[in-house]
DNA sequence: TAGATTGTTAATCGATTAACAATC
DNA sequence: TAGATTGTTAATCGATTAACAATC
């Protein structure tokens, strides 16, 4: 019943985001020819107790087998389904610039069926040249193929001045679901999706935490012999 | 008094992570020399209604004048302050990949205060060679330097692999915060913060989310002429 | 059988939203 | 004064945790 209900309108975020995780102990399980994996040893990963574990996997079909745990293979393989694993996704991406280049190259995407079919960029400079064997393109030819190639993704690698209008190029090109790794928030039509990969943003929330715990903690053991050290000696 | 217990816990953390969000939202505003911003024009930006955003900035000293909104220079120079954006903050990075070599060189972070201070590989072809002006040293310095230089950030762009093992040694070099980008949980004493930046895990949600889209939405309107289009047509 | 672990219900906790008197 | 917008309290919503009968 309420199984239904979550099936419609789909997982609670929080959930959602710890799957890959679960996804991902399940897979090592297997590696490691262990059958069974129980609720707590999952949560382990994640650092949530097992009684979260289950509440998020009753989200699925269920699977688990009381005094036993979830078995390994059958899991791992809903969830693929579940997380949409097993499709093939394209993607196209604009910006290729150092973080751009890096994520076309980035070898985990090829294991979750995610393909960054084409790159584009505004540089003449760039456009021609070839990274993991796919040549820049153009940013006038990013609409019109991500519309005739049925583009699933669109990834935001420009720098946050152009992320609006790149983000609107997209749009018009049919995409539905961006990763947008500029340091900016999106306008977008509400059936369009936004996944923001915000580092600045992260990085101002981690200086906040740095900031704080030198208060929280005023004497730091066993940190360095207090001569303060130079950076010189240990350029090798 | 609720702020005082907040203070001394500290500002939950979907707050914190809106804050920088904020922020830029201001710098604009002092760039368009907007005197004021109101709270619904500052949670236009999160896509947060206004309320969320009052409450929000009431965890800081608050500033808001009723009728008028708050003052955009001084709410920025608070929230750099919360943000601990004034201070300088030094970070070492480990694994020059193409992941951690964008990093290096990303612009976005001096405005922030942080520098990366040194690289490290364990890959000998790599060591000696430079990246921005900063040779890349041996991962066995990576403790040692940490410690005398009083590093507060470990940044980890190493394969999943070797990921615990850096992390260990960054702790060993008294580092307390560390910014995980590789795909795997990192098991910390309790007093070391983790911030995971997991792109494999974020793109297994968004794969989830392109999935049951699909589903959700049989019928796209206006994608494509339905011919298939081919790549190959689009290479210039 | 005894021990382990499940799925689920109820209790708790925390964050968001609505509402409104105070005030610029 | 009238209109706008604040800070805060109370109501709502949603997620986490605790507890336990069911069952392998």
């Amino acid at each position: 019943m309420n199984q239904k209900r979550d099936r419609q309108f789909g997982v609670p975020p929080p959930a959602l985001q710890r799957m890959p995780v679960y996804y991902r102990r399940l897979m090592k399980a297997i590696e490691e020819e262990m059958p069974f994996v129980s609720s707590d040893e999952l949560g382990r990963g994640v650092g949530v107790p097992g009684a979260q574990v289950r509440k998020d996997l009753s989200h699925l079909s269920q699977q688990g087998r009381p005094g036993i745990g979830y078995d390994a293979r059958s899991l791992a393989s809903h969830l693929e389904e579940f997380l949409g694993l097993i499709n093939d996704k394209e993607a196209v991406l604009a910006g290729v610039g150092n973080l751009g280049r890096a994520l076309a190259l980035y070898p985990g995407f090829e294991r979750y069926r995610l393909q960054i079919i084409a790159l584009f960029d505004n540089d003449v400079a760039k456009v021609g040249k070839t990274i993991g064997g796919r040549r820049i393109l153009p940013m006038e030819k990013l609409a019109n193929l991500s519309q005739r190639l049925h583009i699933q993704m669109g990834i935001i690698t420009v720098p946050a001045s152009a992320a609006q209008e790149v983000a609107e190029t997209m749009i018009a090109g049919g995409i539905r679901v961006i990763w947008n790794f500029a340091p900016c928030r999106l306008a977008v039509p509400e059936d369009v999706l936004v996944k923001n990969e915000d580092l600045a943003a992260e990085l101002a929330t981690l200086s906040h935490h740095i900031t704080r715990r030198k208060v929280a903690m005023p004497d730091e053991v066993g940190r360095g012999d207090g001569d303060g050290g130079r950076l010189e000696e240990y350029l090798c």
